[in-house]
RNA sequence: GGGCUCGUGGUGUAGCGGCCUAACAUGCCAGCCUGUCACGCUGGAGAUCGCCGGUUCGAAUCCGGUCGAGCCCGCCA
């Protein structure tokens, strides 16, 4: 009998219930308790008269002990049922209670869900905030979303496999957490930042359709949507082409979703397909918010041709940089200290400046009037034309970011876009608005390192009609070069996003040696490097491998964005703080020296000051 | 590595140079109360204001440093 289950039929049951005090309402003679567990809450009466044993202990119980309650279920009196609680029509007359535990008083109010606290309190007694409804009712949403995920899977017939913790280091952009390894000092374990090129090789070993809740590992600064240690869904299917991936995992996020929030509606199905660069132009981002418009505008053709007057504009354009904006709806009477506010956020991403036009809703005469500091370089017939160009609507303003960069002003109009859209209310909280993004560029320029970066993924494989460019200007595929043809070609990868977050990615793997080595040689690896890394996985593409694609899916993330979250420690049970400690176990800790002595390794110090117990 | 914000009884906040012998709510403790459900009433205990240093006749209040937490940039898919 747990606490959220007595109905009124059960009037008359001679039960026992067990469970923590959530509250006591002491009347001298006639005591209530509310129950707690995990199903619910379930209250109590002692009367002194009719078990005075049972009120005598019932005296000494204060919030959050654990009791175990026997007693008779009994329809509340008339008038006095609680239509709050599924429980509220009945009650359990104690016969006896027994204190299972005491407990001290709670360092914070866990009867009361929505009394804030501070975040170092939830972290340090984080069994005490689950036992909170709130982060107990999002671990359990998390708990139906893996439990979703696993029967999809299932029913589609992919195969489960769990894979090793302790790894080689993985060739992904993220640093290695390592691990010493005792049998043979010197030499170090890594853990996996994802299980990339085991379930490539669980495809060479004709596994067909593999997935697996994962547990992934990166060494880098923490944010709210970003832990030291993470659970992806990673999957890989053999004889696939990215469509058919994309389908699966479309139509495997629909039913999961349609399971775990069926009251949220999916905006558009099937999810749409956005290339990369259209997603940029239209969106300045790889992982657009398609729950609201306000989409960039190209203001370059409006402008026309020759001198515009507004030097900025003329520099930037003669360099063949871009000048775009976006208009947000209503904000025409921004304040100036609010145009401030927005230029400083402009700028802190990269952006020169933010240039603005407001559009008054009382114009004379009926006209709108358009009001800029860049009017009086521009123009008022500019001015009119770009505004008219964006579709600018009396009340309106335009936020206008022109740079030589043409990446800077995707990306400062599209945090902008995202900003403004959570700001003015122009998203729907309940609506999920899935979407993919697909053909990224496959490979970033590394001037530091003189050679070609793996946009996502460094087994990511090429559109066949741009298999042609994987090759370097030099002639000599191990001298890679910003010249290169290999800047060009589109990789066979793909993004899911979801309202603004980028939920997972994944990609088509190159699955034949030749091409894999010519693209890891792009990347800067000798042959030499590509034996030691990836010796394994290449010597394994040499017995047979299948074409094959997968994605990994962020679980965390997937999960607060349907618990409402914005910081995926609400859904985790153990996360740690931003500085990656783990307060309520106090980890990390300096090592016994006897660890030091048996792995082989002497503390030789930092130039950082302070922990070095 | 950098920027910003926060740190006051158990908890959440107020106070932001002397009127603070630090206020309010809640919690806690004690007493009263047989139908409440954020029970009520009466009384009580409880913080020297994260820590260190400085400015000042005087600091919770100003300055510097430090520790911790959060947000962001870099970093990271």
């Amino acid at each position: 009998m747990t606490c959220g289950d007595l109905r009124a039929g059960d009037a008359g049951r001679e039960i026992r219930v067990a469970g923590w005090v959530h509250r006591r309402r002491d009347y001298g003679g006639l005591i209530f308790i509310d129950l707690r567990d995990r199903y619910g809450l379930t209250q109590i009466v002692i009367n002194e008269t009719e078990a005075p044993a049972a009120a005598e202990v019932a005296n000494r119980v204060r919030n959050e002990f654990v009791l175990e309650v026997r007693g008779k279920v009994a329809r509340r009196l008339a008038g006095t049922e609680n239509a709050k609680l599924e429980t509220g029509e009945v009650e359990v007359q104690a016969a006896s209670v027994e204190i299972l535990s005491e407990a001290q008083t709670p360092p914070f109010y866990i009867n009361e869900p929505d009394a804030p606290v501070d975040e170092t309190l939830r972290l340090r007694y984080r069994y005490l905030d689950i036992r909170r409804r709130p982060m107990l009712d999002r671990l359990l949403l998390r708990s139906r979303l893996v439990s979703a995920i696993r029967a999809a899977h299932e029913r589609a017939g992919f195969v489960e496999v769990e894979t090793p913790i302790l790894l080689k280091s993985t060739p992904e952009g993220a640093r290695d957490f390592i691990v010493p390894s005792r049998l043979q000092p010197g030499s170090v374990y890594a853990l996996p930042q994802s299980p990339q090129q085991l379930k490539q090789l669980l495809m060479v070993a004709g596994m067909d359709r593999y997935f697996q809740i994962a547990r992934c590992f990166r060494d880098e600064d923490l944010r709210g949507d970003r832990q030291l240690e993470f659970t992806q869904l990673d999957l890989e299917m053999s004889f696939v082409t990215e469509e058919r991936v994309m389908d699966f995992v479309e139509a495997m996020i629909v039913e999961v979703s349609r399971s775990v929030v069926p009251d949220r509606p999916i905006q558009q199905l099937p999810f749409p397909r956005i290339d990369y660069h259209e997603a940029m132009e239209r969106f300045g981002s790889d992982k657009p918010d398609l729950r609201f418009g306000m989409e960039l505008v190209d203001l370059d053709p409006a402008l026309g041709e020759g001198i515009t007057g507004f030097r900025v504009f003329d520099e930037v354009r003669a360099a063949g940089g871009r000048v775009k904006a976006i208009v947000a709806p209503g904000m025409a009477d921004a304040s100036r200290s609010g145009i401030d506010e927005l230029t400083e956020f402009a700028r802190r991403h990269g952006a020169r400046g933010l240039a603005h036009i407001s559009v008054l809703a009382d114009g004379p005469a009926g006209a709108p009037a358009a009001h800029s500091p860049i009017a009086k370089f521009l123009g008022d017939d500019r001015v009119s034309a770009i505004a008219g160009a964006a579709g600018v609507k009396p009340g309106d303003l335009m936020l206008i970011v022109a740079d030589a960069d043409a990446e800077v002003v995707a990306d400062v109009l599209g945090r902008l876009r995202q900003e403004l859209g959570l700001r003015l209310g122009l998203a729907d909280e309940n609506v999920l608005a899935f979407c993919w993004v697909y053909h990224f560029p496959m490979y970033q320029w590394d001037s530091d390192g003189g050679r070609w970066h793996a946009t996502h993924n460094p087994f990511s494989g090429v559109l066949p009609e741009d298999e042609k460019l994987l090759v370097t200007a030099s002639g000599d595929p191990y001298k890679p070069s910003r010249q290169d043809p290999a800047g060009k070609a589109r990789a066979l990868q793909y993004d899911i996003a979801l309202n603004g977050w980028e939920l997972g990615g994944g990609s088509v793997r190159i699955h034949k040696r030749e091409l894999l080595e010519r693209s890891f040689a792009l990347q800067g690896y000798s042959l030499e490097q590509m034996h030691e890394r990836f010796g394994g996985i290449l010597e394994a593409f040499d017995y047979g491998a299948p074409p094959h694609g997968g994605i990994a899916i962020g679980i965390d993330r997937w999960s607060a964005l349907f618990a409402h979250q914005t910081n995926i420690r609400e859904v985790m049970a153990f996360p740690k703080t931003q500085s990656g400690a783990d307060l309520m176990l106090d980890a990390p800790s300096a090592p016994e020296p006897e660890q030091y002595s048996e792995l082989g390794l002497r503390f030789v110090g930092l130039e950082i000051e302070g922990k070095q117990s």
